[in-house]
DNA sequence: CATCAGGGCCCTG
DNA sequence: CAGGGCCCTGAT
């Protein structure tokens, strides 16, 4: 039986996000696999994280506008944190959620585009937010492979409840990941009991290049894009499709697009062209269009579908695309 | 009951 | 550089 860690200890503070800044689709996005680690509803969202070594409670709620952004930020804790801690939370927040990226040139440049107009305007401020850290991320890459996302759920919530920790605060029971070195020393024997098939090797390897410092996320954060995906290619088990997914949903690169995976390709061949057409072709008219926003716009394309989808809007098309 | 493909990747030829 | 095989699961 796992025990569960209360975070007792908590301290709020205001959060001012660059405007334009949509709560709501800033801090959930749809096309995402619903994770045993974050609780979304509408004005509020949790989510637990693992930083520096530290258990921790998130929770943001909706305190302003899209043109006057402001978001109360609780953080839940063990023990109690020095101020100099917090001023690192904040920081590493700013970065995840990107409240403090100006896309103002963006908005500006497309507002007549045949695509973006309307989603300009409906989306107004969306971010382009990943809550976890680059290992935590890998480890939901390597659940997603070849996988529906009714397994991915189950391969994670396994992982989570043998190697990761229950937390709970303002009433919510959130797991957190685990450390690298816990599955770094584990055997693929136990990782496969998890039903995570031919996947035990990877979680095994690319968690020994954590736990070896092999990577640092903070040293690549500053570093090319080329070498970013260099890095992540190297890992085992990471190909083209997770590794240009580093790219925008973890290191924030509004740009490469280099690479579209097929389920993808189809959803945006449906919205652009209105009939299935090649990767290529989709890739071309984004460089034409968008040039250097091309995958900022991709995402707000195709985040866009799957906010109309929750929002009760019927598309039957995508029903198909998107197994369960 | 059997067969199959799935929100890729590795490895082989 | 194309294609088979891979763990497991739900769909057919």
């Amino acid at each position: 039986m796992m025990k569960t860690l209360l975070l007792k200890e908590k301290k709020s503070l205001v959060l001012k996000p660059i405007k334009p800044f949509d709560f709501d689709s800033s801090v959930h996005n749809p096309s995402h696999y619903p994770s045993p680690t974050e609780f979304y509803e509408k004005g509020k969202f949790w989510q637990t994280m693992r930083f520096k070594n530290k258990l921790l409670g998130i929770k943001f709620e909706n305190k302003g506008t899209v043109n006057n952004p402001k978001i109360k930020l609780t953080i839940y804790s063990k023990t109690k944190l020095d101020n100099k801690f917090i001023k690192e939370i904040v920081n590493e927040l700013n970065y995840r959620f990107e409240l403090n990226k100006d896309v103002s040139e963006f908005y500006n440049k497309f507002k007549n585009d045949k695509f973006l107009e309307p989603i300009l305007k409906k989306r107004r401020g969306m971010r382009n937010k990943c809550g976890h850290s680059l290992y935590e991320s890998l480890m939901i890459y390597i659940t997603l492979q070849n996988a529906t996302v009714r397994r991915t759920v189950q391969m994670m919530t396994n992982l989570l409840k043998k190697y990761g920790t229950l937390l709970e605060f303002d009433g919510k029971k959130l797991y957190v990941f685990w450390k690298p070195e816990k599955i770094a020393k584990t055997s693929e024997k136990q990782l496969r009991e998890l039903k995570v098939g031919y996947r035990d090797k990877m979680f095994i390897r690319i968690s020994k290049a954590f736990a070896d410092k092999e990577i640092d996320e903070l040293k690549l954060r500053n570093t090319t894009t080329e070498e970013i995906f260099n890095q992540m290619m190297k890992l085992y088990g990471v190909g083209k499709q997770s590794a240009s997914y580093m790219l925008l949903e973890v290191f924030h690169d509004h740009e490469t697009l280099n690479h579209i995976s097929p389920w993808e390709g189809k959803i945006m061949s449906k919205i652009m062209f209105n009939k299935l057409v090649s990767e290529d072709k989709i890739l071309k008219e984004f460089e034409k269009r968008y040039g250097r926003w091309k995958m900022l716009a991709f995402t707000y394309i195709f985040t866009d579908i799957f906010w109309r989808k929750k929002q009760g809007e019927k598309i039957p098309w995508l029903e198909k695309e998107i197994r369960l």
